[in-house]
DNA sequence: CTGAGGTCATAGGCTACGGTTATGCCCCTG
DNA sequence: CAGGGGCATAACCGTAGCCTATGACCTCAG
């Protein structure tokens, strides 16, 4: 189960992206602050454990062969995905000497925020953000206690003393494994059958859940199995154990992949995700900038 | 710009997804063949570069702490990705002693046939796939003379002896960088101001190119620049050198980090993905799963 | 024609990281 | 109260990957 070594360690398919920015085996080198014959062992090494060759090296430079750059762009998707776990990490480490502080509710910390740090990061390369995870209702209130300076909340509650804009809008999706009997429907499943039907959930209190249990103005069956996580739930859903309502968001892998399918819906399962910050403030600096990224892509 | 080496070897990180879905240390090391104390050393190496505590350790096994497992949530994504890179690079190397072979274009095979690799791999756990990525045209041919099992293609050609069915409908879309004029239109922009417009694009024959070409009738201007890879395009793009018409699958990192925009169109810019095999063949096997697979998730 | 400057490859020596086995402590359970 | 499962500590070891030094090759300018 666990990745082959070569796939574990990263390091060499990163040089491999700088051989195909830069053109030269020694300048990735020095970009990589190692020497050139480490570079060239290392992508040597590569191509042989790989079982392919991946270099054309010439006297005048060294460039992708076809099979490289495949290659290459499959390992920049994971290197994109291993550098937004290590954006998540510093902003989630970094609770001293930061400039900007960042609270956000499960959905947005876990799905969006990465992805917007690195945005953030070339427009500030120096910047130290603060992350904080955790529940709508604590996200206000470390906002309201300018504990931090911007706050990302999910569900339809708005506290009072606070400016909110919606910043993006998530879709909850009804999934079920691909042999349910419902993952063949061309017809949305109604109102009625969503509140009449066991789902497996979140526990009470998630946003997830509320959001749902919202939209379907409170008349929902008590679930068929309730879960303290979404990956529990994803794997249950998978395994057969039924259908559940989740993010849409936190399913992207799981339906490109074919472990779950999505199953249309009648009723419009929304749910606004909101920047927020005191009322009256102006957003200022870095708070501004990630603000923007935020919207920019709705 | 290299990925902090903590970042760069996923080792530690997939021992701590194994330890979540497994409830102990010892246990997390044997599924990776490693003594337990070995697990437990990287375990607190790894707790100790990223400054954070990820487990609660009790005498009764160890579980994630809410760091811990928003931490692990990231760090799946990351391992997944590598996982998709390793399928990937498999089926590119296994051109011997394969079973299932396949050949795809460009696109496709970028975006998406690694993760339905992935998928195929837990309904057929030893099989070994080849893949061959070429142009459309290639694919066809390879198909034909049963070089391969099943291909898959992008564009309007429909090759003659072949069949063939839609398996997913790429959107093409119109991308600028957030300071470009075209970024705040709501409207969308029209077929005669694409069509009027020099666009940083592929070189001529690339299925991105012909479909857009097509689409607008064969009507457009020569291009701004003329590059050779999508990744290029995109670097450009983002750098302000003008607009492009790309795959969306191609855009979407880059959307959510914010470094490119979308444009409304006013046109309508799809093409369709087919899966092709000889005509009057059924497929069997394998050849039959990864259809089914790729089909499941338009 | 020849020397300078760029490329990548080879060789030899060293460090340190991550692995192993052996052992101890702690807590729960029967 | 003994046994077992869980994690930590200690001592030892092998090797992967680094560095410096050097070589071979190609291209271009004078």
């Amino acid at each position: 189960m666990p990745l082959p070594p070569v796939f574990a360690d990263l390091t060499a398919f990163e040089l491999l992206l700088s051989v195909a920015r830069l053109g030269s085996v020694g300048r990735a080198a020095a970009a990589h602050t190692i020497s050139q014959p480490a570079a060239s062992a290392r992508l040597r090494e590569l191509e042989r454990r790989l079982g392919l060759t991946l270099l054309h090296r010439t006297p005048r430079g060294s460039t992708l062969t076809a099979t490289g750059a495949l290659v290459a762009d499959w390992a920049r998707t994971a290197v994109d995905a291993a550098d937004a776990l290590a954006t998540g990490v510093t902003a989630l480490r970094a609770t001293h000497e930061s400039r900007l502080a960042v609270a956000a509710s499960q959905t947005v910390a876990e799905y969006l925020l990465p992805a917007w740090l690195v945005a953030l990061r070339t427009a500030h390369p120096g910047l130290t953000v603060t992350l904080r995870a955790a529940n709508s209702a604590d996200v206000a209130a470390a906002v309201l206690a300018a504990d931090v300076n911007l706050g990302f909340v999910e569900g339809p509650d708005l506290p009072t003393g606070l400016h909110a804009e919606v910043v993006a809008t998530d879709r909850l999706a009804v999934v079920v494994a691909p042999g349910h009997p419902w993952s063949r429907r061309r017809r949305g499943v109604t109102a009625e059958e969503l509140a009449a039907t066991p789902l497996v959930s979140r526990e009470a209190g998630s946003g997830t859940r509320r959001a749902f249990e919202q939209a379907l103005g409170g008349r929902t069956t008590a679930p068929l199995l309730e879960l303290s996580s979404t990956t529990a739930i994803k794997h249950a859903v998978a395994a057969g154990s039924g259908a559940a309502v989740l993010s849409s968001l936190a399913v992207t892998a799981e339906l490109a992949a074919g472990t779950l399918v999505t199953v249309p819906s009648a009723v419009p399962l929304q749910r606004r995700l909101r920047a927020i910050w005191p009322s009256g403030d102006q957003l200022i600096g870095p708070a501004r900038d990630l603000y923007a990224i935020a919207r920019r892509h709705r």
